[in-house]
DNA sequence: AGAAGTGCCCAAAGCGCTTTGGATACCAAA
DNA sequence: TTTGGTATCCAAAGCGCTTTGGGCACTTCT
């Protein structure tokens, strides 16, 4: 069924049913009525290829999936992420359309959106320090917004992200107060902005107590459990191991854990961890009692601020806009104070 | 850059400018190479909406997210299902597009997809029994493949899955023979389709030895962390604590080991653990030592297959295609024999 | 009574592409 | 020389929608 069938059918112009069901005002309230009935009983709907060529929106929004060659994976917040974000586009008629791509072919991916015309605003994930898809996007000329910042960004543009510096300051500073003082940072990979901001956060907190970071503590990786497990072993096997984990992902803490309970020890009470809690929804943070401290923040809400923020870009057509999320630092039974040892 | 401006500038007709674009013999060599120079140098691209709207092919596929209203839950294997997937249509110049929805919209969400004509296909993830969907998309016309299978679905349909049954058949068989008799089941929602195959294979492996599964030792859930620490927690408290827990999801399995460590016991020692492992990219089992035993069987690689098996379907119109994965029986270190007691 | 709205509807153009059905030129075969 | 074939190109229709620019019949105002 065809707008030109229904209007067939109904004795009425294509451009009277069109306005009919658009809510023009130049159709009485009688034949809309007429219209909405007669569409609804044999299920229209616009063809929304040719509703997107006659109106030049294509009504859907483009999410560039970046999938890491090195273990092929694809980050577990997306699926979070783009439930967040899937929610609030469906509510405006949008749809969400994903390019899944490899490191290298990213720029083409952005460029193709453009050139063929599929969407209307991009979402950009994962950005990198340095990361050329600002600038990139910029010239394209597609509103976007970013998922994230990149620091040394020239330009301006819309980004979300949490206060990743804040968070683990203050997560940083949460351990110290227990005593401890050799923490690990257990880092996700620092070519990613956040990971930079998390240890710029982390060395903040230790320097204002006159403490720097020891670099053998630190490590940066993309966040599986295996690199949790690993390094957290590794760690412990030290003559001077740390007392305490901060550790960028739940799933690494995971691993983390488990590295610390094969050495007999308890978390909690032998070794601290606090992690950062994306709140994904498959792995709640224990149940009534928090299994982990964490810096904590909904990633699934920051995909619905993101999508209702890139959705007012291009509606209003309003600049670039900041939202800056603070995370919680919500307790746990994974710190407690330093043991009596040193 | 358009069609018409590129054919202009190329003083050629736009006929002959997509023709040479689109491979067709009625043009010279000659013109071809002239035409797609100037269209690489112009940063041309077919505008995919008229193109779609002339062909009639969309050129994309749908995949409708189910967002479980329970737990606001997104299946994490999405990712990795959507990962490979993705590839695959990239390879092939086809998009994705997402439709996130909560369980009621569903029906809604498919026949938007026909009617709105934004794809030439559709993957149906999650199939339940008695799944209303396969006989909606049959009606409505679609090409679609189902990640799974409706065990009791009248009509034919396109499948890739993997063979659950035999999957934990095999898992059983294996604690079986190591002893254990107090078996538990922490299944995920038995209205899946694939828990219900699973608790068949279960069962099979059981009454093969004349045993009967004890309904205590069964359990059905969304498959988070929370649930499997939880169930093997209480499981773990009865007079009569099963020795082995055969779980439907590695996340869940995070959680039934936590609890089994809480208790002081250790896996694979005290208590025996086989996990079904989807080889989720962010969640390899272990590194060179797997933790788990596990049935594994990827799910990007059935990304992949279902993609390509739509794909085929869409391009050769052939009816529906079937696809049973076996999944391996990788030894980990959560297994052993069971302890002397009874 | 005539002018000026106003409410309701329609014909047709146009979005950017593909594809049908020629047209033209050239060459080999009859 | 005529005919038929082949290689190359083009004009125009059509995909299904929105939107411009009226048209027509009533009211309402002067």
């Amino acid at each position: 069924m065809n707008l030109k069938q229904l209007s067939e059918l109904l004795h009425l112009s294509q451009t009277t049913v069109s306005r009919a069901l658009n809510g023009y005002p130049e159709v009485s309230e009688a034949t809309r009525k007429r219209v909405q009935a007669a569409a609804q009983a044999h299920g229209y709907a616009p063809n929304m290829r040719a509703r997107s060529l006659a109106t030049g929106r294509a009504m859907s929004i483009g999410h560039v999936i970046p999938v890491s060659s090195k273990h092929e994976m694809v980050n577990p917040v997306f699926a979070d992420f783009i439930a967040g974000a899937g929610e609030t586009y469906s509510r405006n008629g949008y749809d969400m359309v994903l390019s899944v791509v490899s490191d290298d072919g990213e720029e083409a991916a952005y460029r193709a959106f453009k050139m063929k015309g599929s969407v209307d605003g991009i979402i950009v994930h994962a950005p990198r320090l340095g990361d050329p898809r600002i600038h990139l996007l910029n010239e394209i000329g597609l509103p976007f917004v970013v998922h994230g910042r990149a620091s040394d960004a020239q330009e301006p543009y819309a980004w979300v992200d949490v206060n990743n510096t804040h968070a683990f300051e203050r997560a940083t500073r949460f351990l110290l107060d227990l005593g401890h003082r050799r923490i690990a940072l257990v880092n996700g990979l620092e070519t990613m902005d956040f990971a930079i901001r998390r240890r710029h956060g982390f060395e903040a907190a230790l320097a204002e107590r006159g403490l720097s970071a020891d670099l053998a503590l630190i490590s940066s990786d993309e966040m599986t459990e295996a690199y949790g497990h690993d390094t957290a072993r590794a760690l412990l096997a030290r003559p001077d191991p740390p007392t305490a984990f901060l550790v960028s992902s739940m799933i690494t803490a995971i691993g983390v854990r488990r590295a610390i309970e094969e050495l007999g020890l308890v978390m909690g009470r032998d070794v601290s961890v606090i992690t950062h809690d994306d709140e994904l929804s498959y792995f709640r943070n224990g149940g009534d009692t928090r299994l982990y401290t964490a810096t904590r923040s909904s990633v699934r809400e920051a995909g619905k601020r993101s999508a209702e923020m890139l959705l007012d870009m291009i509606h209003n057509q309003t600049g670039p806009q900041e939202l800056l999320l603070e995370a919680e630092l919500t307790l746990g039974q994974s710190t407690g104070p330093t043991s009596k040892e040193t």
